[in-house]
DNA sequence: CTGCTGAGTTGGATAATCCAACTCAGTGGC
DNA sequence: GCCACTGAGTTGGATTATCCAACTCAGCAG
């Protein structure tokens, strides 16, 4: 947070809340279904500090609730909120563009969409439903900072 | 890339290459047509060392392309390949999220889609154009780590 | 000769990350 | 009762990364 004459934006506040290191790795994880505290930590690879802080950050933040399943012993797991089942998009846009720009050889990771069909996504106009790309949008109010 | 025993997985390897505090930041400011070092800083608000060093990675990466404008007095920017367009629909997705789930107050940040309509990112399956979301895919494949 | 712009570097302080080992509470085995 | 084990983290110390302001260097402009 630099942020004295940094541009205004929903991106860069976004990032604020999940943009740091592990905090996507971890939604991927709990929206895998992998929900325990030592899971997460075997299957993402990153300490077990840093991890038990992202998660105090991101249940602060609304995108995971943490919700025991046991007293006796006392036992939680996190499971994604509405927050963190919106973020479920950028996840896949983010697994479409390193399948295809950063993986070599075939994509370590494959679904299926309800339709039967192998799952790619793409990005719509939410309105009129054709892609959104470059040159296919205009912008009208922009955050901060002037601009040319 | 602590690398052990992780999930594989590209949504990792994405990370790995535009994970990185400001990538993205400067990727969007890129995007915007704000190509100039000095423009990226002010826009930013990422301290000039760090964006230095965060764009000879994302150009080593193929992300972005260092173009001169100048010789005499050398003068360069930095422009979006294909990989690097590619990544508009993430940040798209995550302006739409941080819209609705992070910033207060209206969104700082409008943009008009080529049909008319105030553009809304939706992420819909490839194949058949209906939603992706919550229940509507299933693994076929999963890299590294077994899993329940 | 001095100052300005663009595109970075450099140095030093501060903060974040990594890693292994440790804690703590409750169970299960013997 | 004693030992080991699991889940969910903490703690300490070393290593990196980030922040910030100031500096460089080249080519003009006045």
């Amino acid at each position: 947070m630099t942020g004295s004459s940094a541009r205004e934006c929903s991106i860069a506040n976004a990032l604020a809340v999940v943009g740091e290191r592990w905090s996507l790795l971890i939604l991927r994880e709990v929206l895998l279904g992998n929900v325990r505290f030592d899971a997460i930590a075997a299957a993402t690879g990153g300490s077990r500090d840093i991890l038990a802080a992202r998660l105090r950050t991101l249940v602060a933040a609304g995108v995971l609730e943490k919700r025991p399943y046991s007293e006796q012993p006392r036992r939680h797991e996190y499971v994604a909120t509405e927050s963190g089942q919106a973020l479920q998009p950028v996840l896949l846009g983010l697994m479409e563009w390193g399948d295809r720009y950063v993986t070599q050889g075939p994509p370590p990771t494959v679904w299926e969409h309800s339709c039967g069909a192998e799952l790619h996504v793409a990005a719509v106009c939410a309105a009129c439903g054709s892609p959104v790309g470059a040159g296919r949008s205009r912008l009208v109010r922009l955050g901060g900072v002037d601009q040319d």
